[in-house]
DNA sequence: CGAGGGTTTGAAGTGCATCAAATAGTGTGG
DNA sequence: CCACACTATTTGATGCACTTCAAACCCTCG
C-alpha cells in the first residue's frame, strides 16, 4: 500500500471504531477488541432497496447498523413476502447466524439509505467464549427479541388491524412525554403495513378509522394523538401488556 | 430428618438426575454440576389445567419437562389467550427469566397431566457465566426457538387455515418415514387450534377442507396421510422453507 | 348410564384481501 | 423551476375466509 493508502485505510478504522464503540452491544467489551473489530470492518453504503443478505446464505460477517433502516423477511418462492422485524441504527443483525450452522435465518434488506459496518462472525463468537460479560449480552438481546416476537404474534392473533396499527404508534412514542403528542411515521406506510401483517389498503382504511374513533389529526405521514390514554385503552385492552410496553 | 426421611430423599435426587442427565442441553454438563442441580430441585407432578407460572411473576425456578405438554400463552385481562408455543418432554421452560429481570415473560400452563423438575435459576445463571458450552448450549436454543416464531409469523402472514394446520401436521411425521403415515395428534384439537391462531371451528372445517383436497383418512384424533409429497407442496408453496424445515 | 367437556355442524355477520382506478407525492431532466 | 414519469397512497366495489353464536353430537370417565 502507498503511503496515502495506509492513511486512509487508518482514517476509516478510526471511523468504524467510533461508530462500534457507540454500540450498546459492545459497551462492556474492552478497547483492545473494538479495536480489532474495526480493523477488520468494512463500511457499507447502501441504497433503498438494496439486499444486505439473503435467507439460507452461508453466513461469515454480521453487521451494525449505523443509519437507515432494514427490513428482515422471508419470502416465499412466488416472492411473497412476511416481515420479521425492522432494524433501527445501534442495532444489530446476522448474529444469530452463529447458531445456525453459519446460515442467515433470514434475508436483510434496506428499505432506505442506510450505513452499515460488516464485521467478522468469528470475531464475535470467539470473543463470546472468552467474554462471559459479551454472551450475556447478545443473550439479552435474544431474550428481547424472543419477547417482541411473542408480542407479535399475540398482535396478529388478538388484534385487528387499527389496534395492531395504534399499538405500533405507541410503539413510537417518547416514555416520558405527555398530553398532545405528533409522530412522524418512521418509514412508508406499505413497509409499516407489511411489518403489521397487512395490506397497504388495508393499512390505509385502519388509519381512517384510527382517526374516527380517536380523534387523530392526520397530515401525510404526520400524525397527531390528542389523548394517549384513550389510544391505550383502544389497542391495549386486547393485550396482554399494558402501555407503556416497551 | 429421620434415616427414612434421609434415604426417601436421596432416592429422589437419584432420580432427579437421572432425568436431568437425558436431557439435550445438559449434555455437555460435567456430573458434579447436573449433581448439585439434582439436590435442588423438586420433583413436581401436575394435573390438566394447572398452572405452572404466570406471566410477570417473580422467577426464581426454572422448569425441565419430563412428560406431558405445557402450553405456554399470553392473557389479556379479558381472559382471552394467545398461545405463543407448546412444551413436550425433554424441553425447558422458564429459563429465559434470567434475561427479564428475573419475571417470566408468558405463563405456563398443563394441559395433561405432566411431570416436571422444578430447579433454582441462579444455579443455571452461575453455571451460564463460568461453563461456556453452557451458555452456547442455551444461545442455540433461543436461535432455534427465535427461528420456529419467525416461522410462526409467516405462518400467519401467508397461509390460511387448512395450509397451516397440513405444515402443523408435516411438522409430526418422523423425518425418515415415507409412503403412508399414519399420525395420532398429539394433543387436543382446540389447542392445536389455539396454537396456530384460530377458532376450533375453523380448525374442525379446516381439516375437513383437508381431508378432501389431500384425500386424508381422519378417524377421530387418528390421520393418515396417503401422499405427503402432495401435503408439503400444498403448503410449502405458501412458505420461505421447503419440507421438511424443522 | 348419565354428566360434562370436547368437537362438529349450521347460519349469519364481519373484517380483511383483492382488483381496479384515481389521486397524491417525489424525484428527475429539460 | 416546471413538467413529466414513476411510485406511494387512497378510494371504491366485490368476494371470501374466518369468526361468532347456537345447537347438536360424541366421547370419556366417574
Amino acid at each position: 500500500m502507498s503511503l496515502t493508502k495506509i492513511k486512509r485505510a487508518n482514517q476509516m478504522t478510526e471511523q468504524i471504531h467510533y461508530h462500534l464503540s457507540n454500540l450498546s452491544l459492545f459497551q462492556a467489551c474492552d478497547s483492545v477488541f473494538i479495536r480489532e473489530l474495526a480493523r477488520n470492518g468494512h463500511l457499507l453504503c447502501m441504497q433503498k432497496g438494496q439486499l444486505i443478505f439473503g435467507r439460507g446464505e452461508s453466513a461469515n460477517r454480521f453487521f451494525a447498523c449505523l443509519s437507515g433502516t432494514i427490513k428482515l423477511f422471508r419470502e416465499t418462492s412466488g416472492g411473497v413476502q412476511a416481515v420479521v422485524d425492522i432494524i433501527h441504527a445501534g442495532q444489530i443483525l446476522g448474529e444469530s447466524s452463529i447458531f445456525h450452522t453459519h446460515i442467515y435465518p433470514v434475508s436483510a434488506e434496506c428499505i432506505e439509505k442506510t450505513d452499515l459496518i460488516s464485521l467478522p462472525l468469528a470475531l464475535l463468537e470467539d470473543r463470546m467464549r472468552q467474554d462471559t460479560a459479551l454472551a450475556f449480552a447478545v443473550m439479552r438481546m435474544m431474550a428481547n427479541q424472543q419477547r417482541q416476537q411473542d408480542h407479535e404474534i399475540e398482535n396478529r392473533t388478538l388484534k385487528n388491524a387499527p389496534q395492531r396499527i395504534a399499538c405500533f404508534l405507541l410503539g413510537l412514542i417518547d416514555r416520558n412525554k405527555t398530553g398532545r403528542i405528533t409522530i412522524d411515521l418512521p418509514y412508508e406506510k406499505s413497509v409499516i403495513a407489511a411489518r403489521l401483517g397487512m395490506q397497504p389498503e388495508t393499512f390505509s382504511r385502519a388509519l381512517q378509522t384510527l382517526k374516527r374513533d380517536l380523534n387523530l389529526d392526520i397530515a401525510g405521514t404526520r400524525i397527531t394523538i390528542k389523548d394517549i390514554q384513550n389510544m391505550a385503552a383502544y389497542t391495549c385492552n386486547a393485550c396482554s401488556s399494558e402501555f407503556p410496553c416497551a
